[in-house]
DNA sequence: CTAGAATCGTGAAAATTTTCACGTATATCT
DNA sequence: AGATATACGTGAAAATTTTCACGATTCTAG
């Protein structure tokens, strides 16, 4: 443990909740202890580099035994701040906005999406899954109320720079964007993207043309 | 350049899409040359990287102009093996396989999705966007007669594992998932995964808890 | 035509990340 | 109880990735 003096890679944090996702798999099969060895051939990733992740924040296993599934849930969930849940915004209520508010994926896992906002006059005040579609007018004034830390962005790339700084200005501070394109934020502005086609790209060039 | 021996590291390949989608925007802008120094302040990369990275498979630059983005962005494209259009299945026709049918995002941008896939007897024989809903017992036979090297996973993580298996079989060799689940398969397949609750999990770590 | 500025490509250095391998603790089996 | 197997945590080594910094080329302005 080491965590007094150094500042722990992104890298590192970036795969916890991988594992994380893992460990909870595990225990839904009622799987109470595991080791590095295990969760890593689930993963593909090496057990020595799993030891020494879960190294950088404790001593989280047992020699001889591994570890303790719930109780490394447990831990991951307070290192990634998941003890409580985040209220999320989604801009945007097209098709992926549609989808976004239907996944079931965000419960339990640490997030609530709590607003989705639209120009569009036809969809304002409509549901979706329950929840309330809203003006962009009110983008700021409710994100700013609600104290609103994250949002999604699913509107097109053509404007998504400009709702990006205004919901930079309205206090938000993770973005995950699904628009293709480059955003520009400040530094204490996380952003993370998510465009299918950069992903799909970055495959072809390991496949035979034909 | 050294591709002769070298295998090109896998961090390269995965920035060179991102460095394509910047310099289709700058065509769209009008711009006709640009330089490693302006890449990097709109992507947030600094311009050795960018320099070091295209320098991997070819001189494409002129010292004291910077690089000619058309010649540039056709170079990318065959490099990646875009030069023409990758035909793409969609496994799963709930709510995000319908919006992936409706994103425009892949056109001119090397992909067609081509087949989309389902269960549910309510849906097949509609179309989604113009695109034929078909049964999931006829996938294995139309991927391999299509010889369809991709796909997109859109289905419940509890049946994506055996849906993998099934289109694996059937000669898929790119799968880009959006179950959240990791997918054991042979090495001469490759995956990625766009789970959005890792990506925010992600994020929330750097994030003040109120 | 010349001086100065811009910018590439790249070998070397620095930084980061992963893997190795071993001491130590725990559990199991006979 | 003792022997054997399991498996963590970690310092050191290896591998990978990024940054530096400079020679060389090209463009621009006077």
């Amino acid at each position: 443990m080491n965590s007094l003096t150094t500042t722990i890679p992104d890298i590192v944090i970036g795969r916890l909740p991988v594992y994380l996702r893992a460990l909870n798999h595990m225990l839904d099969e009622g799987k109470l202890t595991t080791s590095s060895q295990e969760l890593g051939r689930r993963l593909g990733i090496s057990s020595a580099q799993i030891r020494k992740d879960l190294s950088t924040f404790g001593e989280f296993g047992k020699q001889g035994t591994g570890y303790h599934v719930s109780y490394l849930v447990d831990q991951l969930r307070q290192i990634l701040k998941l003890t409580n849940e985040w209220r999320v915004a989604i801009i945007g209520a097209g098709h992926l906005g549609h989808a976004l508010t239907y996944y079931q994926g965000f419960e339990h896992r640490g997030f609530i999406i709590s607003w989705i906002f639209d120009t569009n006059p036809q969809k304002i005040g409509k549901k979706i899954n329950n929840l309330l579609i809203q003006p962009m007018e009110e983008l700021e004034e409710t994100l700013k109320r609600e104290k609103t830390k994250m949002a999604i962005l699913a509107v097109p790339a053509i404007v998504a720079q400009a709702v990006t700084d205004r919901i930079v200005e309205a206090g938000v501070r993770s973005i995950l964007s699904y628009a293709p394109i480059n955003l520009i934020v400040p530094p204490y502005v996380q952003v993370r993207y998510s465009d299918p086609v950069i992903q799909m790209q970055h495959m072809t060039y390991y496949l035979d043309k034909e």
